[in-house]
DNA sequence: AAACGCATCAACCGCCTGTCG
DNA sequence: CCGACAGGCGGTTGATGCGTT
């Protein structure tokens, strides 16, 4: 009744693959690219149906891909997208330089997700599991009260203890493998740029950092978001964030209830990402290249959420713009409510007007949008 | 040595989305 | 606008290996 899969087609071979099917698909694919997935498997010579040779190429055969133990900073990477994206596992994975979703997907299954349990953390959430009476940091009452950005401390913290207690052990049931059954000398497709976005999580690494810079330890426990930082206007970044945030490419971190005048920011032409932290969407407004002035004399109000303002040129490099231009590293507006927000661009100025008929894109489709059209070099 | 349970991960499944005629 | 098709994605499965009893 209901349709076959590919997979179901007669004749076709199912299961594992063999080193000469291995060789069959990465030798077609060397001398002529994969073309049409579907039409392949018959050029080729392969019994497989086109999806089980895509799969079989992204995953396992293409050469640029790293396999072997997930380095701490990958898997940081991994548990920081993962609280910002969900499953979305290609999204991260576009931020794992040679590792594929699946591959993604696997580790967190495996040991990602039973890691964050382990520690009393709801991997869904990301945030302190209700039951976790077992937590072994002991009071759940105060977990409750700590921040997302300080349980993945915690993690991390734990999670390099465990890896100099095991280094020895994991190199010895773990090594790294080097693909050795293919070799391959052909140019591979481009991996994914790693879009911009990213950026973002340089500016909340930041955020982390200034937090746990602080002498007082009352600081550590207190703050449960940004949104709960100083509102004091002129000390833009504000209590809690790190200065080095600005550095990174990120123009400021605003917060609840701040406002103030963006009196210039000209010359600039490229684009300004806004990113609300707290509800973890964003999204951006550019200029044309022939533009040369942006807005003057507006005044924007955070109401309730927390803004990062973040920009970059056309190199895809923010850190270029950052040092080039005195100007666009200015503070400039944050938006008063992303659930109805409107950016107009008209003769060089872009203006950000409440209850209009934007609508902010989440996560996922600005991502999408950044992969299709960001040309970002590795931040990494 | 055999049985069992668990962990891992490659591969499959089914759905969704974008594109094209 | 609509349907067919291809590609991509996330969830799930099952074969395999390893450790324990």
């Amino acid at each position: 009744m209901g349709r076959s899969t590919c997979y179901e087609k007669e004749g076709l071979k199912r299961g594992p693959w063999t080193p000469e099917e291995d060789q069959r698909l990465t030798v077609y694919i060397q001398q002529h690219g994969h073309g049409s997935w579907n039409a392949l498997p018959e050029k080729a010579g392969l019994k497989r149906c086109g999806k089980s040779c895509r799969l079989r190429w992204i995953n396992y055969l293409r050469p640029d891909i790293k396999r072997g133990n997930f380095s701490l900073q990958e898997e940081q990477t991994i548990i920081q997208l993962h609280a910002f994206l969900g499953n979305r596992w290609s999204a991260i994975a576009a931020h794992l330089p040679k590792r594929t979703d699946n591959e993604v997907k696997n580790h967190w299954n495996t040991h990602l997700k039973k890691r964050l349990i382990k520690m009393g953390i709801d991997p869904v959430t990301h945030k302190p599991r209700i039951d976790a009476l077992g937590s072994p940091y002991g009071h759940a009452s105060n977990d409750s009260n700590l921040s997302h950005m300080a349980q993945w401390e915690r993690a991390r913290l734990e999670a390099e203890a465990r890896s100099a207690r095991d280094s020895n052990k994991q190199a010895v049931r773990n090594p790294v493998q080097v693909n050795p059954k293919i070799q391959l000398g052909a140019v591979p497709p481009p991996l994914t740029p790693r879009p911009k976005c990213l950026d973002v999580l340089k500016a909340w690494q930041g955020v982390v950092s200034g937090m746990f810079n602080f002498p007082n330890r009352d600081n550590l426990e207190s703050p449960t978001s940004i949104s709960s930082f100083s509102n004091d206007v002129i000390q833009l970044p504000t209590t809690g964030v790190n200065q080095n945030a600005t550095a990174e490419g990120v123009d400021c971190i605003a917060t609840n209830t701040d406002s103030y005048t963006c009196n210039e920011l000209d010359e600039i032409d490229s684009w300004k990402r806004f990113v609300n932290l707290n509800q973890m969407q964003e999204f951006e407004v550019g200029l044309d290249e022939s533009t040369s002035m942006a807005m003057q004399g507006t005044t924007y109000s955070t109401e309730n959420n927390a803004w990062l303002v973040d920009s970059y040129g056309e190199a895809g490099n923010s850190n270029e713009v950052m040092e080039g231009s005195s100007s666009s590293d200015t503070l400039i507006g944050i938006p008063v409510s992303f659930s109805s927000m409107k950016v107009e661009i008209s003769n060089g100025n872009y203006s950000i007007v409440d209850n209009g008929s934007y609508s902010v894109c989440d996560w996922d489709s600005t991502l999408k949008f950044k992969n299709a059209s960001s040309s970002g070099s590795p931040m990494f």
